[in-house]
DNA sequence: ACCAATGGTTCGAATAATGAACCACATTCT
DNA sequence: AGAATGTGGTTCATTATTCGAACCATTGGT
């Protein structure tokens, strides 16, 4: 691996959980010596990639990404467009739809809306990660990624999220193959118990898989009437979504998603 | 330069005005070997901070970001906090309140709020770039920096805004010692025609300076009392921002700031 | 058909990254 | 008190990586 992607790389362990580390701990976790670290800390401090809370003390991200987010955001208003589909799906299906991108192994939450219809609903968190294996979005991403990509995937170890996740990699492979047939992603307490969720896969310029648009119910609600709702819904918004935000909707895909 | 701090620095050059910046033309402005930039942005683009629109194209910022912020922001919730304060200074003054953090030699800006009571204002945008000698949060963030990095800003060449654009280095000198005795930063039609603000410094938990608060107002409006105004509830605002994010007062600025 | 751009690639020479051992300082046991 | 273990940070000879001039392959304009 390059010194620029193992300097990245260490950003990568950042998360909502683990917002301050280390020097040594990151040294720990990575695997990097830990003058290694220091040094790619050095550089990425230097730029506001990172930054020292209290002096010589744990690390936590810096102030640039707050700035950089704000410029691609001004290029390309993904979040923006996602937030006004997000809306109208809610409000149609009355229930929680949400937009996550592709983010090496795992799915980020770019946005979400809830619908006020109900009391109760499936609730999200910001820039939250869900797995690829054990959610409909990940399972909608990986039926249309390239096979290298979703080989690797399943390569890795597939954590069990609930009693009903999952895990076995060759009844994923099944899956993956109705979901192609289907164009819907479908994902019953695989993730979080009581929730009944349907995903469809989002493309990028280059007909490249780089999400997934989906709507989370309670698995209580969840009936024919609602699932029906949410699957005619779901075939109109996600080709839609992925054509305003500059994207094409690849052949294997195009079939299956009217 | 090692190389994390090439590749990172690569990212400096998109803005607004250019967000798309093709292999040819990035290395013209880094001044770096093309093979070097292609390889860089290589490794940038693995990790998703940077993607190409069409395959083989231009460059621009990845999504990779939107999900850093988001981290960033959960951890230190700073463009909420900044956000509260900046709507009651821009109630309180009846002006455009804004928080500019310092990002390598220039400022970028955080957040802003408008006032509703005129219909005139000074406006704004995301992430919008000011430069520390012509812009009073600029002046404020000088005065309470390090003497070797006010030389290095000042060193450089400095730009003409408008006609009114203080660019000569020893005069700018002497202005900073006049911002250090009052606390506060003024510039009238330095940055931009009929435009006058005030500012006051920012601090991070080391007492270092990292940003400015501001108010911008029209000149056309600016009168003694609105300046009265402005200036109190600015003394009031600051302070209370930099212990709200975690910061500390320099005693430098703790003298001059009530 | 030509030229001048573009993005992308190659490979010996030059340079920068690496990591074991090392500080200085806290904290926490004995 | 003193030893033991932790922390962030530094040093420097060895080594592996990065660099960059020259090179393709394509594209678009004249």
């Amino acid at each position: 691996m390059g010194t620029v992607s193992k300097a990245l790389s260490l950003l990568t362990y950042f998360s909502r959980t683990r917002s301050h580390i280390g020097l040594s701990e990151l040294s720990r976790l990575s695997g990097l010596n830990k003058a290694t670290v220091h040094r790619l800390m050095s550089d990425l401090q230097e730029q506001g990639f990172v930054e020292q809370a209290e002096s010589g003390r744990e690390y936590r991200l810096g102030v640039a990404f707050l700035r950089l987010a704000a410029l691609r955001e001004a290029a390309v208003p993904m979040r923006e467009i996602a937030q006004t589909v997000l809306s109208e799906l809610a409000e149609a299906t009355g229930e929680t739809a949400h937009v996550s991108l592709l983010q090496g192994q795992t799915l980020s939450t770019l946005a979400y809306v809830y619908s006020l219809q109900h009391g109760t609903r499936v609730t999200m968190e910001d820039a939250e990660v869900l797995p690829l294996h054990a959610t409909s979005s990940g399972l909608s991403v990986l039926a249309f990624s390239p096979p290298a990509f979703v080989e690797a995937a399943l390569a890795e170890p597939l954590e069990a999220r609930t009693a009903n996740t999952e895990t076995d990699p060759e009844r994923l492979r099944v899956t993956l193959a109705q979901v192609r047939q289907d164009g819907i992603a479908e994902s019953i307490a695989n993730f979080e118990d009581d929730v009944h969720t349907h995903a469809m896969p989002l493309f990028d310029a280059r007909q490249v898989c780089i999400g997934a648009l989906a709507v989370a119910a309670p698995v209580s609600r969840m009936d024919s009437t609602l699932r029906a709702s949410i699957r005619s819904n779901l075939r109109q918004a996600a080709p839609r979504l992925t054509r305003s935000t500059g994207g094409f909707l690849p052949p294997s895909f195009r079939e299956v998603s009217v």
